[in-house]
DNA sequence: ACAATTTGCTTACCATAGTAATCATTGGTA
DNA sequence: TACCAATGATTACTATGGTAAGCAAATTGT
């Protein structure tokens, strides 16, 4: 839990000194939103139908072919995305390793809206999907321990439970 | 606290239906990051100086003064941004409202990184910078109430506080 | 008063992240 | 075999969000 994955940056070692322009960091992982999205789909693909290919990566992202082609060529020169002998697409160590901390982000994130803040199921989802690939590794295993430490403590849990639902009889 | 202020799309309205390219949908008050720091950087130049000139923003930010003479402009088309009689930039009460709904977001996650999950001051402001404007208007206000709750519970705020200290440590 | 600087803006440029249209392979089938 | 559809990639285009260079008008200094 030290150092990052294999090909992230480690945002920790960024220079402050140029505070100012932080408000322009905001990747971590150097990947973008979209980019994240193309490596999980390719996950995802590999465990729903066994293979992933430009089109079906496409498909579920509803972009367009050429689209998923460029910013899978993208992804494969950054080493992150191979394809396999048969020229079906393959997430490499780096991107595997990219992959599981952006989808442990989104499960943190998710599990924390939904089951500490009480938001709906689509609105934890949503606000989760924004902001998966933004948290640094440190702040997702705080945030879990937060999550699990306030769901192992019962009756802070239940009036957690209470104060949010009131919250969400406001609306 | 039940609608969006003015001038904000109200996301709970948006069509679910068409899940799947939720990944997507990332900005909530139709403000990028870059756009909701030129509102902030307005804000908090009015306070500092008592005005804010496109230099004083672009130099603030750190941006070419032709970059902030385009986003400015793009910010007055969208009604968030005019100019008093003198030509000094000036935040509209749309703007306002967003400018400050922005920053309490800011505030919120800031603190609930810091006080809460025990990050560094640094690792604090940048994460709460990356995710202001995209965390929606409830998200916020629960994140608020968790942080009050949290903080008013000695005990658990004393054990939380340990176990994230401990975090650290291994570091 | 006049030169020098500051200011706001335009222009030409770059990169990212999309679309739509098109094209070359390829693989199955009539 | 000869054709047709699907696949992957390319091209031209759009929009955003930047930079750098340069211009015109206003402000400032001596």
């Amino acid at each position: 839990m030290n150092t990052p994955p294999e090909g992230i940056r480690d945002f920790r070692e960024r220079d402050m000194s140029t505070e100012g322009s932080a408000w322009r960091e905001y990747t971590y992982t150097n990947l973008s939103h979209s980019r994240a999205h193309y490596l999980l789909a390719i996950e995802s693909l590999r465990n729903e139908l066994g293979y992933a290919r430009t089109t079906d990566v496409a498909e579920m992202l509803e972009v367009s072919r050429g689209a998923a082609s460029m910013a899978l060529s993208q992804l494969k020169k950054r080493g992150w995305v191979t394809e396999d002998p048969n020229r079906f697409l393959l997430l490499t160590e780096d991107g595997q390793r990219i992959t599981e901390l952006v989808s442990n982000n989104f499960d943190i994130l998710r599990c924390f809206f939904e089951e500490i803040l009480g938001l709906k199921k689509d609105d934890a989802l949503t606000d989760a999907c924004k902001m998966e690939h933004l948290i640094n590794i440190e702040t997702g295993e705080r945030l879990q321990k937060l999550t699990a430490m306030i769901m192992s403590n019962r009756d802070f849990f239940a009036k957690i439970k209470r104060q949010m639902a009131k919250m969400a009889d406001a609306d």
